[in-house]
DNA sequence: CTAGCCTGTGCAAAGATTTGCATCAACAAG
DNA sequence: CTTGTTGATGCAAATCTTTGCACAGGCTAG
């Protein structure tokens, strides 16, 4: 039951997403993934699963909408998924030369909505990754 | 000599780089835009300086290195780029539908370097950015 | 259990961005 | 001004990501 993955199907079922093999299969694979990881590796990662490239991309996309998968970015732009692991909303602090990743939960989500609002803009949301290099790789 | 382009190049040169008329095309057209654009767009608004695509990317990646040039990211993960019009390091809430964007200067800088030297990161940089919708798309 | 609706999938194509390589030209030295 | 070095450019190709469309299959109602 807290199980991420059984978890995240039933949020997706009650967002009247439906649950098949292929989403299953990613799910499985971001469990297993210990950080965030690219659309294609989730892909090179399936097994027999035997599914699209684009159907990763676009399952990726859904479960970032329905909010049980958290949405970051590499510093080369790439888009890395991972799931929230009970904490939702967060960032990372990511290595550029190994991709190792650690999670930050420091987040001026308050003061951005604040300047935002200030400028009248609504549906405020916001991306914040962190790069440099590990110990390992220094 | 507060024209941001002169200083630009004359950053660029210190640093060792080349003033070619295509860079001084795309700074031209950086200069013009008054929210940060992307490398496609900066190629379609270069007028007669018929300039390859591929150079604009570079160059502006050059840019960015040599520190003339503020990096963003659009919520769709498309790099942006625009002056820091003298105040180097910044953020920004751009509007997701029409791309108008307002300059932030709220920063965790010094709260990022700090947690990612706790865990022995070095050479440490961040990206941030805000996304909503402006008053005129609302 | 079955039928039907409508989302999700795969394949193909378009679009965006990066990389490789030969050639060109900025600029420092003489 | 001429020359040589070396970074910058353009073209082509590879790579990555998104989009269009017809078909398949999950799910709900009966
Ligand atoms: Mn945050
Ligand atoms: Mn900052
Ligand atoms: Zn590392
Ligand atoms: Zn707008």
């Amino acid at each position: 039951m807290s199980d991420p993955i059984t978890k995240a199907i039933s949020v997706l079922r009650e967002k009247g997403l439906r649950i098949t093999e292929q989403r299953k299969a990613i799910l499985e694979v971001l469990s297993k993934a210990d950080s965030p990881i690219s659309a294609e590796e989730n892909h090179a990662m399936l097994v027999a699963s035997q599914c699209d490239l684009v159907t990763v991309y676009r399952s990726l996309e859904q479960f970032v909408k329905a909010g049980v998968v958290e949405l970051g970015v590499r510093e080369n732009g790439t888009k890395v998924y991972c799931f929230g692991h009970g904490h939702g909303h967060h960032h990372h602090l990511t290595c550029r030369m190994c991709g190792d990743s650690e999670r930050v939960d420091v987040c001026m989500k308050n003061e951005l909505e604040e300047i935002a609002r200030g400028y009248g803009y609504q549906e405020v949301t916001h991306v914040m990754e962190v790069f440099g290099v590990c110990p390992s790789c220094s």
